[in-house]
DNA sequence: CGGTTATGTTAACTAATCATTAAGTATCAA
DNA sequence: TTGATACTTAATGATTAGTTAACATAACCG
């Protein structure tokens, strides 16, 4: 993953300790954002869209706990990990911040390794959440949930033939499947179609997607080749 | 939150399986009940009530999908979350699957704190659902509890269907709802009515809020759009 | 309680899009 | 070269959604 890709909001009420989480964050090349109470993070939150915020809990005016929750509110945030920053000992406050939607806490002191493969496991997470509802390859992404095609430069919303025969051929990048697989599994066993009904379909496919994705395979079936 | 008012069923052919989720989860201190095939789960899910059902795609006799499909026909369970268990990229009956009205995927092989993540922020979803008393999308807010709508302009106040309809699809905005999910979930599992009503619905939705927010994906179904 | 209005549903029709086929052409492999 | 197989195009057919108005039902209100 490129780090430079990551948004990091750090919130806390003492100068030093932000500075110092800052400094290490940025050494490894995350963007990163500082705020150092409650209201300045949620103003920062909504427009610089961090992935990971990292939240002092012991802060005056509004805790740490409080801004969580109000994080939480935000709908752009969805996505957003939100992870405590607590004293030792601190049991209470790990506790409450667990109910008010933090996904993890690290304590202080920091240490700035620990801190830093805290943030990647962090990341990590997030990056395998984003991607199980995907088929990926070759530069392409199907989003099943929005039954949308994604290109390099464009996004494309197919019908449903199109779209579950790209799904298929995509499942397995490189992997043939026969005219007869493709029929029973995007038509199904019951319908009967002519075999030209597939190339039309593949055709069209590459009339919206590129040529060189689908490859012919004379006398056996198609493939999606990255 | 208190894990131990959480009921978890899984579903899984594989007794390998189910004892490893089951053993993680458990240890979590979720409430858990286990299923090894379609009908039993059917039967468990009456009983049990589980907030969240883990749900393998590829079982004999019956399978994920078909379960699933029977599971949100019925109306105790309408709340509960239902979750796929696929192998990684292997399976078509993904695709079938959002068809079938699951929320989410997790993918095999199963890593214990990506489970447990993933379930922790299903939950969360579930009790922000509860809680939460407004949904914002695309400049758009509807207040559950004032029952009104805000646009860019002006505030109005719809009529119950048509207002539960914006709310399931504003609920998870770029996501497509089929038809039948739509007639689940707005009109329940009871009461049968005809294909055309749903699209004088949208139509009606679209007169009064707009008419791009609402995405027709034909055969599909219909998704709220930014 | 009626009468009124607002809402929900349906039917019937129209429009649009998608899927399929047919037919001619091109390509490949034996 | 030739026969089989795939590609392409356009036309047709089928399916699905949009629209409208009418009817039914529920909610509201004096």
């Amino acid at each position: 993953m490129n780090n430079s890709r990551i948004k990091i909001l750090l919130v806390d009420d003492e100068e030093d300790t932000l500075e110092f989480i800052n400094y290490n964050l940025q050494q490894e090349g995350f963007q990163t954002a500082c705020a150092s109470d409650g209201v300045e993070a949620i103003e920062l939150a909504k427009i610089f869209q961090p992935n990971l915020i990292v939240l002092d809990v012991m802060m005056p005016i509004m805790d740490g706990v409080e801004v969580c929750s109000e994080l939480r509110k935000l709908p752009e945030l969805k996505q957003t990990i939100i992870t405590f920053l607590t004293a030792r000992h601190e049991d209470y406050s790990q506790i409450a911040g667990f109910d008010a939607g933090a996904d993890d806490y690290i304590s202080k002191p920091i240490k700035p390794k620990l801190l830093i493969s805290k943030i990647h496991s962090l990341l990590r997470r997030l990056q395998e959440e984003e991607i199980k509802n995907y088929i990926e390859a070759g530069g392409l992404k199907i989003d099943l949930i929005q039954h949308l095609v994604f290109t390099q430069d464009k996004e494309l919303s197919l019908p449903k033939k199109e779209f579950n025969l790209l799904c298929l051929l995509m499942s397995k990048p490189g992997r043939v499947f026969t005219r007869e697989e493709i029929l029973t599994k995007v038509w199904g066993t019951e319908t009967i179609v002519v075999d030209r009904t597939i190339d039309v379909h593949i055709r069209k496919l590459r009339e919206k997607i590129g040529n060189d994705f689908f490859v012919t395979l004379k006398g056996v079936g198609y493939k999606f080749q990255a």
